[in-house]
RNA sequence: CGGGGUGUAGCGUAGCCCGGUAUCGCGCCUGCUUUGGGAGCAGGAGGCCGCAGGUUCGAAUCCUGCCACCCCGACCA
């Protein structure tokens, strides 16, 4: 492995390779497909959960654990669903190893055969619709709004480091209503809360949108989604959000009585983000110097590194950084004063780029003497030198505008990425030498879809909500359109 | 599952064609000098060369089988 650590462009597998082990971020394991998440990256992990906890409990959910087998039958219950995830799932069919009586060596014992086999969850619609039954009678038992913290498996043929690994963590939410209304309205506000998530937290411009039939979530009526743009030009889809109609109601039976005294069928939605989200935050905003971190999500949000000779002079600086250091926590920020005598300054400036730490300050006897303090930025590179007095002002107003700045460069970078094509021979253009997100004209069919997408490898992302009805000709059949749609090639 | 590639110290590697004492860098340990952008010098520790067989006086190197990982496809709510 190379020291430094590069951008190829065109391929991000090569770069997280690089950049993860490196950051501290995670690394592959031993187990297939599967990642470490190392303490750093945790900790980014852990602030993302609080932000989104946060905002779902401001929208009246609350948290429930439920189990990580789910029995086959109920797993089968609800057809579409189990064809969508049926070939990637883990199966746990025995409950027993034992020493092998000729060899000695641990076998599977074949008297431990589980009588029903259990499924790792891949989602837990099932149980959970399994376990709702029990608690839905009335309509005044609806509402039900939960959501779950929790890991999954989903057995896919290829993994991708943070976008599609074996186990992911995630939350879902699994929310139970009385009125198809009041279940559609809650999808779309969830899809709000992951928007509003993606752009204020993770600075990352997002298109709201609903999915093609075709690229619906197994088992709804309907899909939303959150589509970022990445800097090479290849889409990520970033959460989503589903109407389940009553689906998995019929499936698990699950019924309520209503104000007239009349049974009906419960309405639902279910709806997750999961930790695709760090490499969609990776992608976004690194560089070549490592990772690039919005403050908001910076687990260490200001690193102070003291320069210095004898060990007199590091006394005089703690005694002006120390009290600086609980200003700034007086503030709500996370420092860190790194006076580990270990390290050379060089050495420090390096290891908190790569990091992602939005604010450096340095501080040395030449400071002291002219009372300045040495300010460098992360999403800029950039450095400066401002009077001691009233730093800490000043750097939580950097902070806001780093936050801003990280924003306003990848809305830039997606609006290049943007195009709008007209006929067959532009969109082709467009994806072999420009990439990005492509608006263009399509008849509404999923024969065409396919068709594009088997010449192309292009995806319909998503249809944009409040969308502008215009007329048109799809660019591959020529057939009328009233609208258009997004393409792009995806991860 | 198909095509390609790689397994050598904690990490990254040379050596393999053409068999003969295990190569280099990073990191680690000790000491001194250093500290405003990844320090310098000197000394030191660390190896079932992926696993198992075979050929040979002798295998990291040749042969056979297996395993693991990576890349590209197929697949992907």
């Amino acid at each position: 492995m190379s020291n430094k650590l590069t951008t190829r462009q065109d391929n991000y597998s090569d770069w997280y390779n690089e950049l993860v082990p490196m950051a501290d971020l995670a690394e592959h394991s031993q187990v297939r497909g599967c990642m470490v998440i190392k303490p750093h990256g945790y900790a980014i992990w852990e602030k993302m959960q609080r932000a989104l906890d946060d905002m779902f409990k401001a929208t009246g959910h609350v948290n429930a654990y439920f189990p990580i087998f789910i029995p086959k039958s109920y797993f089968s219950k609800e057809a579409s669903h189990v064809e969508g995830f049926a070939k990637e799932c883990a199966v746990v069919t025995h409950y027993r190893l034992k020493n092998d009586p000729v060899t000695n060596e641990i076998i599977v014992d074949e008297d431990a055969k589980l009588e029903e086999e259990l499924i790792v969850r891949p989602t837990s619609e099932t149980i959970i619709w399994n376990t709702y039954k029990g608690w839905i009678q009335s309509y005044r038992d609806l509402p039900i709004l939960i959501n779950q913290w929790a890991n999954v498996v989903r057995w896919e043929m290829r993994t991708r480091l943070f976008l599609r690994t074996t186990e992911f963590l995630w939350q879902e939410g699994h929310t139970a209503h009385a009125t198809q209304a009041e279940a559609i309205e809650e999808a779309e506000r969830m899809l709000d809360v992951y928007a509003t998530f993606a752009e204020e937290w993770m600075a990352m411009p997002v298109i709201k949108g609903r999915k093609t039939e075709s690229e619906r979530f197994a088992g709804a009526l309907d899909t939303y989604c959150i589509e970022a743009m990445m800097q090479d030009g290849k889409a990520l889809q970033a959460g989503t959000s589903h109407f389940l109609g009553q689906n998995f109601a019929r499936a698990f039976d699950v019924n309520f009585v209503n104000k007239e005294g009349k049974q009906e069928l419960v309405w639902a939605t279910s709806w997750g983000v999961s930790t695709r989200l760090m490499g969609a935050l990776i992608m976004t905003h690194s560089d070549d110097q490592g990772l690039v971190l919005p403050p908001r999500l910076a687990p260490i949000q200001v690193a102070i590194v003291p320069i210095y000779r004898s060990d007199e002079q590091l006394d005089e600086l703690r005694a002006k950084i120390e009290p600086l250091v609980e200003a700034l926590k007086s503030k709500g920020l996370s420092v860190k004063f790194d006076d580990d005598d270990n390290r050379k300054p060089g050495w420090k400036f390096a290891q908190y780029e790569m990091k992602g730490v939005p604010v450096r300050l340095a501080m040395g006897p030449r400071d002291l003497e002219a009372g300045m303090v040495e300010v460098a930025r992360r999403d800029t590179l950039s450095k400066e030198s401002i009077p001691f007095e009233g730093v800490a002002d000043y750097v939580v107003r950097l902070l806001d505008e780093i936050q801003k700045n990280l924003y306003n460069k990848a809305l830039a970078s997606r609006e290049d990425l943007t195009s709008k094509v007209e006929t067959w021979e532009e969109f082709l253009d467009v994806l072999e030498n420009k990439t990005g997100f492509i608006s263009a004209h399509w008849d509404g069919t999923a024969e065409t879809e396919a068709e594009i997408k088997q010449l192309t490898k292009a995806t319909i992302r998503c249809i944009p909500l409040h969308n502008l009805q215009e007329e048109g000709r799809c660019i591959k059949s020529g057939k009328p359109s009233t609208q258009r749609v997004l393409f792009a090639k995806a991860y």
